[in-house]
DNA sequence: ATGCCACACCTTGTGTGA
């Protein structure tokens, strides 16, 4: 079985991508982010008609988040990581007896920002969802926009203490991991510099000038079902692309 | 310090992303 996780930047304006992209891998599940579209419009039919089941938490304009998946989803929830939150940033659903949570965490633009206020609150309360469910089988995954260490980052000292990798950002996420949840892909490569995301601007792909951003946390139960994690470059390499790579978890 | 790129929007510049 597999998992990918996938901020697609606009599903509306990479639907030919994305469509191509599931013809050629054929994934079991997918968690897709940055939908910026909502459930209305979401080109669900396109999805249906390549096998797969549709969960989307949406939102016009901004954010918005859909798992698709080949075997039926269910036990879905979208008000995470708390009831009332108006930012669709978050959905679950269980597939094949896999608790599988896909996040749009908040970007958070600066340090002064009020946004970045928010990101700290929005993962101290995501801590608190996600705490109960630690026990089962647990796939916590999506853009976390936090890059865990300096080696996930191609210029630790211009990105010091920036956001995606300031120290509150990163106990956030330490936070989760200390719940019993492990870094999946870090587990198999402790040394490796792999990115998933890289700017549009001044050519940061080709330069590969990126971070690590994109994430799957297991629970332990999962544990021993590691196999890999693997970053579709090629994918992120073609004309139109997102600016993640596909991010995928392979489990046994 | 700014723009570099890409996206959405009751667009023709502005806000946002990371």
């Amino acid at each position: 079985m597999n998992i990918t996780t996938f901020n697609v930047n606009s599903i509306r304006a990479r639907l030919e991508r994305l469509l191509g992209w599931l013809d050629d891998r054929d994934p079991d599940v997918v968690c897709l982010q940055e939908l910026k579209c909502t459930e209305a419009e979401l080109p669900r039919a396109e999805l249906e008609k390549r096998g797969y089941h549709v969960a989307i938490a949406g939102q016009k304009s901004w954010n918005g988040v859909a798992i698709l998946s080949k075997e039926p989803i269910t036990d879905v929830e979208i008000d995470l990581p708390w009831r009332g939150d108006v930012q669709a940033r978050g959905i679950t659903g269980v597939v094949a007896g896999i608790r599988i949570v896909n996040l749009y965490v908040v970007n958070g633009q600066d340090t002064a920002s009020d946004k970045y206020v928010y990101k700290l609150e929005w993962l101290k309360q995501l801590r608190e969802w996600v705490a109960p469910h630690v026990g089962g089988p647990l796939v916590l995954c999506g853009d976390f926009n936090i890059a865990p260490a300096d080696l996930d980052v191609y210029d630790p000292a211009s990105w010091h203490e920036q956001v995606l990798c300031t120290t509150a950002e990163r106990e956030a996420f330490f936070g989760l991991v200390a719940l019993g949840l492990t870094d999946s892909f870090r587990k198999l490569h402790p040394a490796r510099r792999q990115f998933t995301w890289w700017d549009y601007r001044q050519s940061g792909f080709e330069q590969n000038k990126g971070v690590r951003i994109d994430h799957h946390l297991l629970s332990a139960p999962l544990l021993p079902r590691l196999v890999d994690v693997t970053v579709d470059l090629t994918e992120r390499g073609q004309p139109q692309a997102s600016d993640h790579a596909p991010v995928t978890l392979h489990l046994s």
